[in-house]
DNA sequence: GGCCATGTTTGCTCCTAGACAAAGAACCCT
DNA sequence: AGGGTTCTTTGTCTAGGAGCAAACATGGCC
């Protein structure tokens, strides 16, 4: 395995602060994987054989319930760690994570991680602070399903995924990774007629464009205006 | 102030495999603290200038919308950490804590949480549980949120509820502190008068006792089955 | 013991968003 | 290019639960 420069995980935060030698080490340990879009990385349930983080691409972490019925928990971004199941102390994968476009990832067995953190005590920090903000991030969402109406809350939903994820074009900010109304709905715990009339009704202000698998906010302000609810 | 007997914390998940020692040194930096009834231990956006553990008692823990509206992040029962916003990588507390009855905590400040965990390492690793477990409670929430009714999310909260502060009583499993059907609303994401309506429901079937401030669960297994929607 | 604040119950109305249904559009594969 | 799959749109109907309103309990406090 070609070994992986450190410049690539520059900026990951899970490193901040770590030394570069340091870094190197903890590099050396990983494998580069590929995986094509549509494919699984990881499944629920499964036993958390690997922590990764992204390096290219986007993958999308769903929960199944027993009914079959599935809720998106995040997107993740280059640059994110992930299925750190057993850093959390779960032997099995809480959700399944899948490539919505072809992805590449840096690969640790979970199996390393506690010498990794006794080595290197940095990472226990760092990944106390991912972990925290995703905690954070969740608890916003658990506020705004309990408060909000379905309209404010998919605006919501949508300027988060454009901070994460969004790419400048000529008519506005598009969300940099095919996305299905299905998702949002899944996202926002509506339905995916809903989320299609509710932007469909956007799209008639101008507010957004819309396509297939395809977002573009061409007012990221109004949208936010509208999402706290704040007069025009 | 009076040295904390080391078996007072002898459950405590976060001293979790850190020899006695350690933990004799831990204590020697925490005070112990009275909470009367209805104070505030921590207010939402204020500087977070203490980490936690309760030893006796019980705190409600809450988020204020802008528009006034509380949602209830979960209830701290004694052996539990709270407020470690610092270790999370927060400056000021995200939520507000208050003492639903006489409440003891030991108290650190969050300036010494740097240099405990550079002495004790296994500090962040338990923190690093701890703070999953929340992560992963918070995600089961979002997943009831967005795929069952008020009454099967009622029933799902009850249940972790008598699990987390159940005390057998003749009746059946009474939740041990003073909790309001305004609670269960801001704990489900529904109104006050649904919670109401169900629990009378409930009551009439012999489910469930209430009273001020009281629930007692008196069929917990008919509960689980209606929560996970199977035939009886 | 009586008052008052706080919490609970219940009735009625209304509306948001889900359920069901079906057609239409975009893309992929052979 | 054709055909099938996947995704999106739109219409109609309905019900779960919110909003509003008011009466009723319970316990703490003076």
């Amino acid at each position: 395995m070609a070994a992986v420069d450190r410049s690539l995980v520059a900026n990951v935060p899970i490193f901040d602060g770590l030394a570069p030698e340091q870094i190197d080490q903890l590099l050396q340990e990983a494998q580069s994987m590929r995986y094509p879009k549509g494919t699984n990385v990881f499944q629920q349930d499964e036993e958390a054989h690997s922590f990764f983080i992204l390096l290219h691409g986007h993958l999308r972490v769903f929960k199944l319930t027993p009914d079959g019925q599935q809720v998106v928990v995040r997107f993740v971004a280059p640059g994110e760690v992930f299925g750190v199941a057993m850093a959390i102390g779960r032997k099995t994968y809480p959700a399944t994570a899948v490539a919505v476009v072809d992805s590449i990832a840096l690969v640790w067995p979970s199996a390393a991680w506690p010498r990794l953190v006794a080595t290197h005590p940095g990472l226990a920090v760092n990944t106390l602070q991912t972990v925290g903000n995703r905690l954070q991030d969740a608890h916003t969402r658990v506020v705004e399903m309990s408060t909000e109406q379905v309209e404010r809350r998919i605006a919501h939903v949508l300027l988060r995924l454009t901070k994460q994820a969004g790419r400048k074009v000529e008519a506005g900010v598009q969300i940099d990774f095919p996305i299905t109304r299905q998702d949002v709905a899944e996202m926002t715990g509506a339905t995916l007629h809903t989320v299609s009339r509710v932007l469909s009704a956007w799209e008639s202000q101008g507010l957004v464009e819309g396509g297939r698998q395809r977002i573009i906010i061409r007012e990221p302000h109004k949208l936010f205006m509208l999402a706290e609810d704040l007069p025009e």
